[in-house]
DNA sequence: CAAATCTATTTGTCCTACAAATAGAAAAGC
DNA sequence: GCTTTTCTATTTGTAGGACAAATAGATTTG
């Protein structure tokens, strides 16, 4: 699958070089590259070939370019994303419905199994960030608040199940799910009504109950399902 | 979140433009575009600035180049994948043991939904497609009829949950853990153990029953999880 | 009819020259 | 002294030209 190319074209190369650089963490996200010019004197290509590489990192989520200041290694979170792009395309060609359950399929999928992985792999900080997103969201006194602290919660628990790739593609298909419609822009009465469920997820991550917690978090997502039903369609 | 991006880079408009035919079905797969050249004409762009956007296109998994004979969309099963490419740093630069962990966690997460989402949503076709690849199994002679059956089995449920996000990221992850140790390279002797639970995971998608086809795939799942410990470490 | 050769087309690479943006320094204004 | 404005140097963005490398398809040769 791999012997039949004998020479990969350049910015290929350098895509695999300045990614293993990356990745492998002799440059962490934040740090600066060097200028494009002096990059591709380094690597002795030219600019041209180096720049393609560049876009092709930076579609790929590692870096980021701006001019005057360079090109910048972006958050780990962003590096193996699903393309929020084509998901707006498709978003676009496909039947609204169908791709939004897709979208909710995989959430429902995802996170129960995460808070059943929380449960079992949680360390005590992880646990710790998700008592105050709890905890958050029980003194939030408005939406939004409460909206902020949900988002909080549940990244905390996607955090704690120790999988990056599961909290990448969790964080991917939240995102767009967001942005089709406001999850939280319904009911403005009762807006705490799922607070013991969730805490119930708390708290079977905090006894380490794996059994618990997917059902808990199960409950959690089946009647956020039942939310979006109601809520309807999606805005472009 | 968009308000703030009064033009966009060329490149970038051109990926947008590019992408929108793509995806959204004036071309389709194995179409051929017209050359670079052509191109940056008709969208009145340098070919640097195409060139960039053909790139980050090729990148996406959307369309593919070849000198002489031009770029051409990909299938439509690559366009939205998780990058192999950075799958593979990770496994350069991570603990091995961990991120296997991970795609093999992410495997036995999905599988089990898949069968439960097949058996809900699968068509007389999807089920025939799974019969058949069950037949082939059965049928092996050897480990390599086997093991392509095998993979034919499983892809055969995932396109029957009806759901490409799905789908698609299971491909990657079975891939990533394909290349990482032979699955099936082990055991030349009684390399037919799963195929009665094969067998259920079949009849459960076909009674339409997905408790069953969940609980018939998380055994399987788990039968293979036992082998690739037995089999130990990994192939760089 | 088959094999070798040629040719035109297309992507790959390199180069040069500016344009556009902007971080940081310098100058101006209060 | 402090803020605001202006300038400047650096960096990415875009354009366009030139040629190299690959190769599908036509042409020639055996």
């Amino acid at each position: 699958m791999t012997a039949n190319e004998p020479q990969l074209n350049i910015h290929r190369q350098v895509v695999d070089q300045l990614g293993k650089m990356i990745v492998g963490g002799s440059l962490v996200p934040g740090d600066l590259l060097s200028s494009e010019e002096q990059l591709a004197e380094q690597l002795a290509v030219s600019r041209s070939a180096l720049r393609e590489a560049m876009k092709v990192l930076g579609a790929k989520g590692l870096i980021e370019s701006r001019q005057k200041t360079g090109a910048r290694v972006r958050e780990r979170r962003f590096w193996h994303q699903l393309d929020a792009k084509v998901l707006e395309w498709r978003f676009a060609t496909m039947p609204t419905k169908a791709f939004v359950a897709e979208l909710i399929e995989m959430r429902e999928i995802i996170e129960p199994a995460a808070a059943a992985a929380a449960a079992k792999k949680r360390d005590r900080d992880q646990l710790e960030a998700i008592g105050t997103a709890y905890q958050a969201m029980a003194d939030a006194s408005d939406r939004d608040a409460w909206a902020k602290a949900d988002v909080e919660f549940h990244s905390a628990v996607l955090n704690a199940a120790n999988n990056e790739l599961m909290s990448s593609l969790f964080n991917v298909v939240a995102t767009a799910l967001h942005s089709f419609f406001q999850l939280s822009a319904r009911a403005a009465v009762d807006f705490k009504y799922s607070l013991p469920q969730h805490f119930n997820v708390y708290d079977a991550i905090r006894k380490r109950s794996a059994l618990q917690a997917r059902a808990a978090m199960q409950r959690l997502v089946d009647d956020s399902r039942r939310h979006l039903r109601q809520s309807g369609g999606a805005a472009a």
